[in-house]
DNA sequence: AACAACACTTAAGATTTTCTAATGTCATGA
DNA sequence: TCATGACATTAGAAAATCTTAAGTGTTGTT
């Protein structure tokens, strides 16, 4: 840590090498040409080795500015990452989170009590909105979807891995002989999501029976009410385990069948990269992987 | 990477955070301690944010500072990795490798032309040696050592793992039947190292047989006679599968009983943190570690 | 309560670093 | 040969950074 050379000069030298000119990064620096050429020397002075070939047409960094270059590149994305993390963190004491609706409801709104606990100095506040749109346009700091981690442009996490299984009510089941015919003869509560028709037909295929021997009592892509009539026993209903993990720990809903399918589609964080610098996202993202990860189920 | 702030501010919040004292901070970078405080404020005033609490006895830093912190702190240390890699790289067309004497003359002198091909400029020198002795007083780029990686004070890395397995000549397999009772017969060329005595231990008990029936008949620690005498046809010996790759895939020597102790100790490319920058030894490290994934055994 | 000790702040001016402007060098291509 | 373009060099101007010296607030001592 000791010794280095002028900051100033490396800032310099990282322009002048991504742009392999001296011309282009005095212009990007708003300076005169000379005082990029000062700087270049300054520093190879100071680290006693030539980092640009100057011989002949085009100046091009050598071997030993080859091997600067990723340090510097590095050093000075930390910094400007540091900084977003602290200086543009726009109102630090709220903390606006979009999620899909049956995640607000099922996971976000009954645990949230724990994370204001540990951060009461936070304002929370939800967005639900199935959509994601623009982060410019909904003004909040992070967004929490189902799907497969490929948002352009925005950087995403993945929460946890999923799976949906097939659920009911401990009440409906006691009423019939819990064999396979039994089970598909009840009403099926069915989200008409494409991951979750996806595993409709996995579990057709695996139990070999056809898709018309299940009848369909309500249609819809939102959870929420699915699950809502589920536990009052209106039927069974293929659901992403996530969601329903705190019914099944309370035993108001029982996986039927042990029935399972691994989807790639999964819960992630999503955000403009700078975002998951902020004081208050670290904390958020933090909590919300521990309350998952120690999801008992 | 636009708008940072002064970079010499951040290097004096690191130096005054790290100290929890601008006095202590002024000190070390030899300034008063008034130049300290105003670089502070001349960041704060940047980032519009405190990052110091100054309001009681001790000043510390508050949770912006200690979010910011960490990220300074790799990017000062990414630069000095820098600096290390190109500055302070002594005798760049040099490279001295100093190597267990098995390794040098088994896998090293072997191999090296290839590498010497592809870096001409590069004047390669061994230090054939069995002690790891200070780095200072050898005055060599890089250690290749057997062990288990602890080697305080010095930065390893381990270049593949490797197992301890019993080996013969084909000639002296071909005049005995190949069942156990013959093999442990043939004469024993004893590693008395302490993980090869592990793997015969093993080996032994894997097979129920005891110690005593092995006979020995050449006892030594170092692997370059063992191997030869085995070569030559003068008994069986366990040795590091990685020495005697080449031997096996040459058909000189062959794996007996397809025996094979996992062993814990194993190469490791051994030097001070900062030669690991190197451009020389970053070429090195990074043509050694493909020889060893490319062995096709 | 008065006072010294300590750590930090602030302001003015000195010092050092970094910049511009002007000019020089060298290679390239019309 | 001459114009052009990219970088180097220099002197002096401008800016950033430092020191000195005085000020503030807290702590601990007498």
């Amino acid at each position: 840590m000791k010794n280095l050379p002028p900051l100033k000069s490396l800032q310099v030298f990282l322009y002048a090498a991504q742009n392999n000119s001296f011309k282009a990064a005095a212009e990007k620096l708003f300076v005169t040409q000379a005082a990029v050429s000062q700087q270049i020397r300054l520093l190879e002075e100071n680290l006693k080795c030539q980092l640009f070939d100057r011989d002949s047409k085009q100046t091009r960094l050598n071997a030993k500015g080859k091997l600067l270059i990723p340090y510097i590149e590095q050093a000075f994305e930390q910094i400007a990452h540091g900084i977003n993390a602290v200086a543009f963190e726009p109102s630090a004491n709220e903390l606006r989170i979009t999620a899909i609706h049956s995640v607000t409801s099922l996971l976000l709104i009954p645990q949230i009590n724990n994370f204001q606990m540990d951060n009461p100095e936070l304002s929370i506040q939800f967005s639900p909105n199935n959509k994601l749109e623009s982060f410019k346009e909904l003004d909040v700091d992070i967004a929490i979807r189902r799907g497969l981690g490929d948002y352009p442009g925005l950087e995403s996490r993945k929460l946890i891995d999923d799976s949906i299984i097939l659920v009911a009510s401990p009440l409906i089941l006691q009423g019939c002989l819990q064999d396979m015919q039994s089970i598909i003869n009840l009403p099926l509560l069915e989200d008409t999501s494409s991951d979750i028709q996806e595993a409709i037909d996995d579990f057709c295929s695996t139990y070999k029976i056809k898709r018309s021997e299940l009848t369909s009592k309500l249609k819809t892509t939102d959870s929420v009410p699915l699950i809502q009539n589920a536990l009052a026993g209106q039927g069974i209903t293929f659901v992403s385990k996530i969601l329903v993990a705190e019914h099944l720990r309370s035993g108001n809903l029982v996986n039927v069948l042990d029935y399972a399918f691994e989807t790639p589609n999964t819960l992630y964080l999503v955000a403009p990269e700078h975002h998951f610098h902020w004081g208050k996202i670290q904390k958020f993202e933090k909590w919300l992987t521990n309350l998952l990860k120690s999801d008992p189920l």
